[in-house]
DNA sequence: CTGACTTATGACACCGATGTCATGACACCG
DNA sequence: CGGTGTCATGACATCGGTGTCATAAGTCAG
């Protein structure tokens, strides 16, 4: 094999150097390089520097393919994102919790050494399947799957020693799963609101089919009923009914709140987006916030409830967090640690008034 | 090996089939079970039908390192993604450019058949060369690095036969780039405002700092030019001096331009998201947009474009777009074709109004 | 009917690491 | 001084595919 050395970078069309290089110039066996590659064995120093001198020249850098074949480890995690839904437009914006999921995974992931391998469906369901194959491909130790929200999944299914952990999803066949909790999260919400002294609060829901919409609304009533406040239906409110994002209804479901015998002081949304257009209309009708009534939002988009003005009431989402306990979780299993939890895990996180 | 078969699904603690586990059980020998997985060679029905019955009850996934080993080709694209920065908060919020390129590039990488591995650094310049070195590891046979806002770079040397695209970043020593075409979104997005009626258009810039200032402000008067405008540099103001963004700084900056003997009749905002802060000051204060001063934004962050209200007038930056157009680069410099671009190629997107 | 060719398949080496075992050189201890 | 470890290193097989070449069976022209 040629190689031309110029200044320390290798220009040999492409072609690699090889433990067998890296052996023959500094005189001394392929072995000896892996024991000081991997450093599992005691090398002499002068033997050492002249490997990593070699090391140096040719610019080498192992194999993973190789190393991998050999050990039957490959060092990878596969992670699969992207929405399943039939729904072309759900009412949630796309992309963001994924994001923030994805670097708590990433942290953990990280500093364990491995790889993470990103792959994402373009919210095509039929996509799984193949991007599964393909990570089985590479042998990951492990695999991720990550909805774009709160829902209920069916994936194909994965071989045994494929550790699987789903991320703001779950399925019916106990497959462990990390879940926001929705429900504790608006209780949070709504009990700082009446802590500062709210007692007609307003809620406009996301859509009945999404499966955080009842969790959030069983916590609107948790706060309620430890505040010793009564549930009144006629605040809740689905602006939505089947995912038409029509302008008017938004509208028209303010209107109604707002005319109600008792209006609410305070309205919150069902998300950050919907709170921005809601800021939006009451503006419209000349209504001031946070003067003549407060928004309070949900998810926390920061770019949306740190730019809005006044700034927007909001609570966390604990995405990042997710992301951590589900790479954990992942790894733990992959360790064969027996603790298999039963029931997914539910993360919360903290109101952002 | 010991393999338990049920149910089709493969339960043998881990220990996957291999080539030879197949050939056994279809009772030929594992050359011809490759032919049939590659489809390279002729093999008789028979044969095909007994080797992929035997592939569905062992669920055989081929080794991808075993593969790439022999043939010396991977498959795989490495991407690294993350802001490099020392300024912990530059103007434009974080992610979203990343997010829409990453999914241009997976779409043509997809297709190829190839795998694309991303890597995030987290913002930390530090940990680009060891992610491009476990790059190296799994032999990519290219990588594209992502930044996330226009701006210069200085990455790590990668070594030859690993072709490298930058993507809304360059560097000096004329590595392969993708870049937005900044100059001529702003001037068609002011063009287009100037079509609406305006003459005195103000505009709140950037940091001076970003490269994309500089080129917006020149679209800016490009655009002023062709309409046979003067220039009035009293109508271009940069609110953040120095990266604070103190909200008192853009107050101050819009009270210089309403107060101006001709004051602008639209406000051309550096991004969507000053833009949405710009709303909420201008209400504050009593101002009706669209009716009393109008807005235009950049970069279409759609969450925040669409859901204003009224709507935002913005210019799309491409970013799907420029995704496509580095993957397609990347791929053509893996197939050697010669057409190698000496200039960073620039890419414009339509005006959203 | 036979030689030249095509078709379908198998034997074997090889890609680049590392696990296992063997070996030579010392050091130490009785 | 000889036996017994420990240390540093090397020879060799092996992981799971595929490239190369060989070979048996079938096809066809003369």
């Amino acid at each position: 094999m040629t190689q031309i050395i110029c200044g320390g970078m290798v220009a040999n069309g492409g072609i690699m150097a090889t433990i067998y290089d890296v052996a023959r110039i500094a005189g001394v066996s392929p072995k000896t390089v892996s024991r000081v590659l991997n450093g599992d064995a005691p090398v002499k120093k002068h033997t050492r520097d002249a490997i990593n001198a070699a090391i140096a020249d040719l610019g080498y850098v192992p194999s993973s393919a190789a190393r991998s074949m050999r050990s039957n480890k490959s060092g990878l995690i596969g992670l699969i994102t992207g929405a399943i839904s039939t729904k072309p437009e759900p009412l949630e914006p796309q992309g963001l919790p994924d994001l923030f999921i994805v670097q708590g995974i990433q942290r953990v992931i990280g500093a364990t050494g491995k790889t993470l391998m990103i792959a994402d469906t373009g919210g095509r369901f039929d996509k799984v399947a193949p991007l599964i194959n393909t990570f089985l491909q590479h042998r990951v130790e492990g695999l991720i799957y990550v909805a774009e929200y709160h829902q209920s999944v069916t994936l194909p299914p994965v071989p045994a020693g494929h550790p699987l952990v789903l991320v703001n999803c779950f399925d019916d066949i106990g497959t462990p799963a990390i879940l926001p909790d929705d429900r504790r999260c608006q209780r949070d919400l709504v009990a700082q609101v009446i802590k500062n002294g709210h007692r007609r609060i307003g809620h406009l829901t996301l859509l009945k089919s999404q499966t955080a919409t009842a969790l959030r609304i069983d916590g609107y009533k948790d706060a309620l009923a430890e505040a010793g406040i009564g549930f009144d239906p006629a605040l809740v409110i689905t602006p939505y009914p089947d995912g038409g994002m029509d302008s008017q209804l938004l509208w028209d479901a303010i209107d109604r709140l707002l005319t109600l015998p008792q209006p609410p002081t305070v309205l919150a949304c069902g998300n950050d987006e919907m709170a921005m257009r809601v800021y939006g209309i009451l503006r419209t009708w000349g209504i001031k916030v946070p003067e003549d009534i407060s928004i309070a939002g949900f998810d926390n988009y920061r770019v949306i409830a740190e730019t809005l003005y006044p700034p927007l009431s909001t609570v966390d989402l604990p995405y990042a967090a997710m992301g951590v306990r589900a790479a954990e979780l992942l790894l733990s299993l992959i360790n064969g640690d027996p603790e298999i939890p039963t029931a997914p895990a539910l993360v919360s996180g903290p109101v952002c008034w």
